[in-house]
DNA sequence: ACATAAGGTGCAAACGTTTGCACAATTGTT
DNA sequence: AACAATTGTGCAAACGTTTGCACCTTATGT
């Protein structure tokens, strides 16, 4: 079927293609009559504006790139759903690109991005970034730039992050209020400054307590987890809490206190870092400190429309972590 | 910093925009000495075209459209996922709008698709769509259509689903087959063909057996299916097997089951149609019939891409669900 | 009656590409 | 020496919008 452009209602109407155009936008200039009868048209015919068009004309697309990992997972789903909602809401787009952490990958989302002419971009670092070079140009051509989650070092960065050191002292609290004394404390890729960040808090306040000891572990993934947490269980037991940094930690500690039917809480204690679905499934409910992808999001999203507004100051923000009580504990 | 376009480098080295233009494309009527001083100049300037201008002028934009309900889920993800990837490899962009399940909103999107002049749009129907129109017209608009998951009655449209009969006549015959007698079988949305379709296949085996006896509820949430479930185990238990639906169904058996300490499977078996997540992080695992969403979602690009090149048949394609044991029956 | 203002509309350029065609310069053929 | 073919390049239009400006009507004020 033949696509309707303001060429072709001006022709139907004997118009010219700017009277057209300002009708449909409203345009003081326009009779009340004209305006009317060009609207009318214009719906019976179906006409939908060429965005390509307009964002060429105006330099400017109304769309936003977004480059994450993966989107399968137990976070950046909800945090793309928050971004997509906010996108709708504010009449933009939203383009979604995997880095599958890979950073020449990511390097080529971006270049995706200029190429469309995003109008900004929402950025989880890979973990295997390590150049910022292709961030940085991005920058230079005023492309805003907000980081989320996996967020870079420098200071010269929108940074959305869960309040990480809150949140790791928060759980190391927990624990020692509950009078934990052998903590288990599996963390993440090591690579990464979210996991530093969670692991020097979390420690700082164990020390804090001289009877408590810590024994730290990293993981990348569930399975090593699993081994991990086997290895504390086979030998005279003398862990009666683990700690653990992620939903994907979560799940091999459970796999094999599950596996060697290990009661919780009575035998041992678990509390995680966790966006909340996983801990909910389990049994007794695990306790945690709710990392809310969608809460980033909504923060994002926010940060986002004040540097699209012109407000260009550099910021690192925090969302706050909430306790959410289990039986885990 | 200012952006670089053809015409910038084209004053700079002293020749038209179309020789730049020819040049950068490895046009044969360039010459070479030529040829490479633009491709020097526009590396040193990092010269990225302009997709607005290209999809404006090509009137084709190189952007797939996709509506889902929501992406965050135990099966959206992960076939978004899969679309991702097939994009990038075919230098497509992804555009994703959620419908969360309202018909409004799902009808909104198909317009911003249309605005964007999308090459293509992979839609999953939302729970609330009667109306077919706004997809019509976008048909008619020439616009290829791949559905996928929930997916229309009609048998005018390209439909990618999951081999939902024959997944859950396996499942039912596995249960026969461990020689359940007793089965409670929870299915999801009643609105669903899905479900239908679904329910009518997996009661067409268990009614061949005539010793067995199957308990069908609908639930349209986890909590719904905790609650069910827990109702069986209350009175004089007569269940030796469970059959859910899908993922958001397990959640709710798993936790009634967990909550009352019955042991799988040797109090009552498991069985399930699942994306293949959530089954194993239980123990036991849980035996399932995988339904992957990023087989899907790699079945369903194939399909677009068959239409994008012409070829217009409408077809409706399954995938097969394979049985994956766990040691939950 | 005549200037001025106000109201309504159209012209044309611009956004950054691509591409058919024309053209100039060089080379090859008689 | 005349002519054709080849090679390399540029012109200009087109894609669908938006918008500053100019224009032509009328109505208003003196």
């Amino acid at each position: 079927m033949e696509v309707i452009t303001l060429k072709r209602i001006s022709e139907v109407l004997g118009l010219s293609i700017s009277t057209i155009s300002r009708a449909l936008k409203n345009h003081p200039d326009i009779s009340v009559a004209t305006k009317k009868r060009v609207n009318e048209l214009a719906n019976t015919l179906e006409y939908e504006p060429n965005m390509n068009a307009i964002s060429l004309r105006s330099k400017t697309n109304k769309v936003f790139g977004l480059i994450v990992p993966t989107i399968s997972g137990f976070f950046y789903d909800s945090f793309i759903s928050a971004i997509e909602q906010e996108c709708r809401k504010n009449e933009y787009s939203l383009m979604i690109l995997q880095s599958s952490n890979d950073a020449e990958i990511e390097k080529n989302s971006l270049r995706i991005c200029r190429q469309n002419r995003v109008s900004g971009v929402f950025v989880c670092l890979s973990t295997q970034t390590i150049s910022m070079d292709a961030f940085d140009k991005i920058k230079e051509a005023d492309i805003p730039l907000v980081f989320f989650d996996k967020v870079p070092e420098g200071s010269n960065y929108n940074k959305i992050c869960i309040a990480d050191e809150h949140a790791a002292k928060l759980a190391a609290e927990l624990l020692l209020q509950k009078n934990k004394k052998n903590i288990l404390a599996i963390f993440g890729n090591q690579n990464l400054s979210i996991t530093r960040t969670r692991f020097t808090a979390f420690q700082k306040i164990i020390s804090l307590q001289k009877e408590a000891s810590m024994n730290t572990k990293y993981c990348n993934d569930s399975d090593a987890a699993k081994v991990v947490t086997k290895q504390f269980f086979v030998k005279p037991k003398k862990i009666d809490a683990i700690f653990c940094m992620s939903d994907e930690i979560l799940i091999g500690v459970m796999k094999c206190l599950q596996e060697l039917k290990i009661n919780i809480p009575e035998q041992v204690g678990v509390i995680a870092l966790s966006d909340g679905f996983l801990p909910k499934i389990y049994t007794p409910e695990i306790t945690y400190i709710e990392t809310s992808g969608y809460k980033l999001g909504k923060l994002a999203f926010t940060k986002m429309l004040h540097c699209i507004n012109g407000n260009n100051d550099v910021e690192e923000m925090f969302i706050t972590a909430p306790l959410v009580k289990g039986k885990s504990l």
